[in-house]
DNA sequence: TATACTAATGACTAATCGGTCATTTGTCAA
DNA sequence: TTGACAAATGACCGATTAGTCATTAGTATA
């Protein structure tokens, strides 16, 4: 498992350097002080590898989004936590907001398009729903619109971010940009992405949670698991899945029993979004 | 010159479809029915096929958000104008959009680095030059903020041509964005790129153009060129650079004969430059 | 028709790729 | 010390790559 961590974050350096294609295996094994037979213990492919790091690094980020949105709310700060940790991800792991970000080389794996748009949309879903916090019923038309614009923003000053090491003002960065992101939302008239434009602009995703890809899941993490609880835990969640019996707390309580370990932060996300909690 | 048009234009579709690194040599004769020898006899390694290829795509989209910025200044309509000319490129070029705004493969190529990042820079002067006539010195502080917004916006909206190919109305989305632009322009109070940080975040590039570059470039064209008018002005403008002698309408009516000729679009835009007309 | 020249070809090379597997090394309990 | 098992190795494979070059095809002049 550790072994898989070292090539993961090797393999990243590697292609932010370089770029995916252009990074062979046998460049990983070499960073890594690693033979090429041993990379194929941890991954059966080269693929293989670029999908689990998409997981692994994407997640983290999405989680945190989600976290910092659904949170304690309050109005006056809510915008400035969000830019805040957006932008304080991007300066702590600028290498994979490289890859991930600017890379498109994933585009050509239609698997990895998915995935990457999959994450994409959970991001705007966050949005949406901050959104919807902040500026209740006064954001009927131009909600989207309000959306691709912070989207915007991010994209145009994580530049910044990615390409030099200088040391900036975060503080600073988060309240510009929370002051044009309430300004657009308070004085934008004219919409352009309406509700019906919505689903054809919305890339090729899993809209929902899917049972058997949760199941799945469920049962990868359930045979690695050594500690009882965290067993337990999952196996009655899985079991609830097939067969729902408990109330939600009980389900709520066995989510978060997962929640716990950062490994499970993904599974405890997806659960709390299958079982609607 | 034909042959070479030929293989950049199925290089594009090849390149936007499996990108860059992803796509032989081999792939890329068998499309234009070519042998893999003639393509060497265009161009001497991939690598000058991607150089030739961001040069002639990227000179293009320079020079027509220049035109609409510089052209006739109707302060009502100059946003609108910009916004539609900017995505009616993206709807007509989609897959040169794809490869050279979201394929940073070329990150890796130092040398391609540099020439995006150049032909970028030249794109953020164009609209600090439209923000200036627009809102004149309303605008000191956050003149750099109000650019770097205008960038998400293009880039965020991008998105949507890129991957679509739904018909959208440009006159709507150019409204829409010309509004918000506005909306920014006049409210925005915190700035967050400041003078003094812009140099530190600025891109390395080319910052002028170059005497000898130009020079160079003028060579190049002369002996190449069949028709009497455009190789006597190319040869004048040649003897000016080394040795000024004519007055600036004249030099103009000479980069004027050449600008007819839209494969002499790029020269007479840098030349314009250098003789500051 | 013969000659001279350029344009175009595709078999070829050396290098590198992702991936495999017989073999070696390391680590236990007995 | 031995035997059993897992972890790790790197030589090796077939496929593919960018790039070369002796050869051929096509064309214009004499």
């Amino acid at each position: 498992m550790l072994k898989k961590q070292l090539i993961m974050e090797k393999a990243l350096e590697l292609f932010s350097e370089q770029g995916f294609e252009a990074t062979s295996v046998q460049q990983i094994t070499e960073r890594c002080g690693i033979s090429k037979g041993a990379f194929y213990l941890s991954f059966k492919t080269k693929d293989e590898l670029v999908i689990s790091m998409v997981d692994h690094y994407l997640q983290k980020f999405i989680i945190d989004i989600d976290q910092v949105v659904r949170g304690a709310y309050n109005k006056e700060t809510i915008l400035i936590e969000f830019y805040k940790s957006i932008f304080q991800a991007f300066k702590d792991h600028s290498a994979s907001a490289r890859v991930f970000f600017n890379e498109k080389v994933f585009l050509t794996k239609k698997e990895l398009f998915h995935k990457i748009t999959a994450y994409e949309a959970e991001m705007s879903k966050s949005i949406i729903y901050m959104l919807e916090q902040l500026y209740k019923d006064k954001l009927q038309e131009t909600k989207y619109d309000v959306m691709y614009c912070i989207k915007g923003f991010m994209k145009s000053y994580a530049e910044i971010f990615i390409f030099s090491d200088m040391p900036l003002d975060l503080e600073q960065l988060a309240k510009s940009l929370a002051e044009k992101t309430n300004i657009i939302a308070y004085h934008t008239t004219i919409p352009f992405i309406t509700e019906e434009l919505v689903p054809f602009i919305a890339k090729p995703c899993e809209q929902d949670v899917s049972k058997d890809a949760l199941l799945q899941l469920f049962e990868q993490n359930i045979v690695n698991e050594e500690d009882s609880i965290k067993r337990e835990s999952l196996e009655l969640l899985k079991q609830e899945i097939e067969n729902p019996t408990y109330s939600t707390a009980i389900i709520k309580g066995l989510i978060e029993n997962l929640r716990i370990d950062p490994a499970y932060h993904w599974i405890a996300y997806v659960s709390a979004k299958y079982f609607n909690i």
